[in-house]
DNA sequence: TAGATTGTTAATCGATTAACAATC
DNA sequence: TAGATTGTTAATCGATTAACAATC
C-alpha cells in the first residue's frame, strides 16, 4: 500500500466507490459491470476501469466485479481495516457533532480523546468520552500515539493549536477552520471548508437561477 | 452574472481567493500582484491571471491588483451580496454547529428556520430560532420562499426529505448525508461528505506514512 | 521614460474518454 | 463456443503553465 503516484482525482473517487459498493452489496447484489456500475453513479465506465486498474486488476473479462471483493480491497486501499488513534480539539457544536458520529469509528478512525478550554464543557461526557482540558492535550497525544487531531476550535485559535499539536508529532489534521494551515512539520492536512463548499452552492444557485 | 462557461476548477477557487483578500485586506495591504498572491497560495501567478480573467479585467498592467476592489468583485461573482433564505433540516448537533456558526450571514445565507422531529428539541431556542416541527417544513418553505435547505438529518431520512422539499421549490440542496441525492427536480445539491473527506485523509497518512 | 505586471495566446501537461484486443 | 466485459493502449479533451506583447 506504499506510494506510487497515483492522482489525488483518482483517490478522492474511491470514498465513493466505496459508499456505491457498500450499497449494492446490501442490496445484496452479487456482481456489478462497469457499464452498471456508471449508469448507477453518473461516471463513465471506461473511468471507473481505469481507475479501479490503478490498483490492479479486480474484475474478471465477460463476468464484470464482484461487489463484495471490490468492496473490501478500495476499502483496504482506503486502509479503513487500519486503525487510527484521533482526537477531537475543540467540543463546540462541531466537535460534539464528530464525536457522536458513529460512522468514523467504523472506517478506522477511532476517537480516543476529546479537548476544549471552557469550564462548563470540560468534564462533561460525550458519549464513552470525558472532554479534558485542553491543558492535558501535550501528554495525551504523546502518550495515547495520537495520529489524527479533528480541529474544531474557533478561526482565531486554529493555527497556533496547529502548530502546537503538529510538533507534537500528529500526523494528520483534519482541519474545520477557514483558513489554509501552513505548519513547518511534516503533516498532512485535510481541509473542510464548510463556508467555501455553501459559497459555490451560492455561485451555482446565482448561475442556474439568475435573480433580478 | 449569468452563465458563460467558467469551469467548476475554477469556479472552487474563488472562495480561497476570497479568503486570503480578505486576510491582506484586514493586514492592510492596499496592491497586490500576481506573483505575490503566487507565493503566499502556492498557486501559480499564470493560473490566477487566468483565472480572474474568466470574469474580467480586474488588474492593472505595471501595478497589479488592488485588494479590495478585487475582494469586492471576487464576491460579487460569488453573489455574497445577495441574500439566500436557508433553513437548517434536523437540528443535531451537526444542525446546531450551522446554526450557531454566524459566518454564513455574513455571506448572504440567512438561516430563517430550524426544524427537527424530536419533541425534546422542538420549541428550543437556536440563537434567536426557535427550533420548529417538520410537520410545519412545507407551509414555512412555501410562505418564506426558502432557496437552499441545509440537509442534517440521519442517513435513513436524507433522500425522502430531500424530495419533499425540493417538490417544494426550494432550489438548493446542502447535503451532509454520506449519500448522492437523486432528485427529479431542478435542484442544485451541494454535498459535505465528512466521511469522504475523512477517508482521503487516511489514504494520504497511509501513502506518507506506511505502517506494517 | 523604464520597470513592472497584466491580459492573453500558445505550449504543455494531465485527466477523461474511446476503442479494441485479450480472455473469462 | 459465442457473448460479455475487462484491462490497456491510443485519442481527445480540458486545465495548467509558460511566454510575451500590450500597457500602466
Amino acid at each position: 500500500m506504499a506510494s506510487k503516484k497515483i492522482s489525488m482525482a483518482v483517490i478522492k473517487r474511491l470514498p465513493r466507490y466505496h459508499r456505491y459498493l457498500n450499497y449494492l452489496l446490501e442490496l445484496g447484489i452479487k456482481r456489478v459491470s462497469s457499464k452498471e456500475l456508471s449508469t448507477r453513479m453518473g461516471i463513465t465506465a471506461s473511468q471507473i476501469r481505469q481507475d479501479l486498474n490503478c490498483f490492479g486488476g479486480f474484475g474478471q473479462q465477460g463476468y464484470g466485479y464482484n461487489v463484495e471483493s471490490l468492496y473490501t480491497e478500495i476499502g483496504n486501499i482506503l486502509g479503513i481495516n487500519k486503525t487510527f488513534n484521533c482526537i477531537i480539539v475543540g467540543a463546540g457544536n462541531m466537535g460534539q457533532a464528530l464525536a457522536n458520529y458513529g460512522n468514523f469509528e467504523k472506517r478506522g478512525f477511532k476517537i480516543i480523546g476529546v479537548f476544549d478550554v471552557s469550564p462548563d464543557i470540560i468534564g462533561r461526557k460525550i458519549k464513552d468520552l470525558e472532554v479534558r482540558s485542553l491543558n492535558e492535550i501535550d501528554d495525551f497525544v504523546v502518550l495515547n500515539k495520537v495520529d489524527i487531531a479533528m480541529l474544531c476550535v474557533p478561526y482565531r485559535e486554529t493555527a497556533a493549536l496547529a502548530d502546537r499539536i503538529a510538533k507534537l508529532g500528529v500526523r494528520g489534521l483534519w482541519n474545520f477552520s477557514p483558513m489554509d494551515l501552513k505548519i513547518p512539520y511534516d503533516v498532512i492536512v485535510e481541509n473542510v471548508h464548510l463556508s467555501d463548499s455553501l459559497m459555490v452552492l451560492g455561485y451555482k444557485l446565482n448561475d442556474r437561477f439568475p435573480r433580478e
